[in-house]
DNA sequence: AAATATCCCATGATATCCCATGATATCCCA
DNA sequence: TGGGATATCATGGGATATCATGGGATATTT
């Protein structure tokens, strides 16, 4: 399982184009798809991010697709609405479509934050509010 | 498996043709059939849809008994009867049938939304509806 | 023959690829 | 341990390929 640990603050280009932090990287080489799935964070205005091997976890312990037996339900988890699949480029670049920038308040500069299987993708003013907000109600 | 990531806008044209998501296509790529199974959502108005391959798993699961045995009490496999086979052309599009389209308000525009081992193809108001319900029912 | 579906090609927008550059970090050897 | 050589990394930009889309021409069906 590719674990993800350490902060990096790098730079938006005219493009979009942001490099992924070589560390986190080096933790995503050993996967077939090469790149990162996106989505907006559960809490707070920043985007989360994982490999491919998260999500397929998650996708294999999604219910039991039996179409056959059973045509009422499906609980279909709802952030499968908000994923992107964001493929490096080769350079180890990825293009962040700028709904979600926008929804993330990044222009320019974006500061990637490892928290162990997930990373987080912050604007660097929302991520210093964030952390000063931490600090003052512990 | 295929597996669907990603959120995706396609314009319906005039004679009823719309580009399947070039990221949705590759995982299909390497499947003898190429194309995809479409079906009415279980839930919710809109359409469903996978790749041969996990038609062809859930065939396989099916339950052997409930073929040999009578017909009458067994809604099992009433989903055959909506089934459609829809092959892309030369250009990675497909062809949506005129009621597949009306029964989910598909007019102009569509929304591809993959959701792991399936995708689902929505008019985007009504996409739009079902988010905000889930969103707001939460 | 009419309606529909399939094939083929054109087009603009966008993403991808490729290469260049400077800065930093790493390596290697005296 | 110093300091130059080398590799890695983030960044920029131009060239190229891909993609979604439109429309005409041909085939198929009934």
């Amino acid at each position: 399982m590719a674990v993800f640990i350490g902060t990096f603050e790098n730079k938006v280009d005219r493009k979009g184009r942001v490099s992924v932090p070589a560390p986190f990287r080096a933790s995503l080489s050993g996967l077939t798809f090469q790149g990162i799935i996106a989505f907006p964070a559960r809490n707070g205005g920043a985007i989360e991010a994982c490999g491919m091997d998260l999500m397929e976890q998650m996708i294999a312990e999604q219910d039991q697709i039996n179409l056959l037996s059973n045509h009422t339900g499906t609980p279909t988890a709802s952030i499968f609405y908000e994923l992107l699949q964001l493929s490096f480029d080769g350079d180890g670049r990825i293009i962040l479509p700028s709904d979600l920038r926008e929804r993330a308040a990044i222009d320019g500069q974006a500061t990637f934050v490892g928290i162990g299987k997930l990373f987080q993708i912050w604007s660097p003013e929302r991520l210093a509010e964030f952390r000063a907000q931490q600090a003052g109600g512990r």
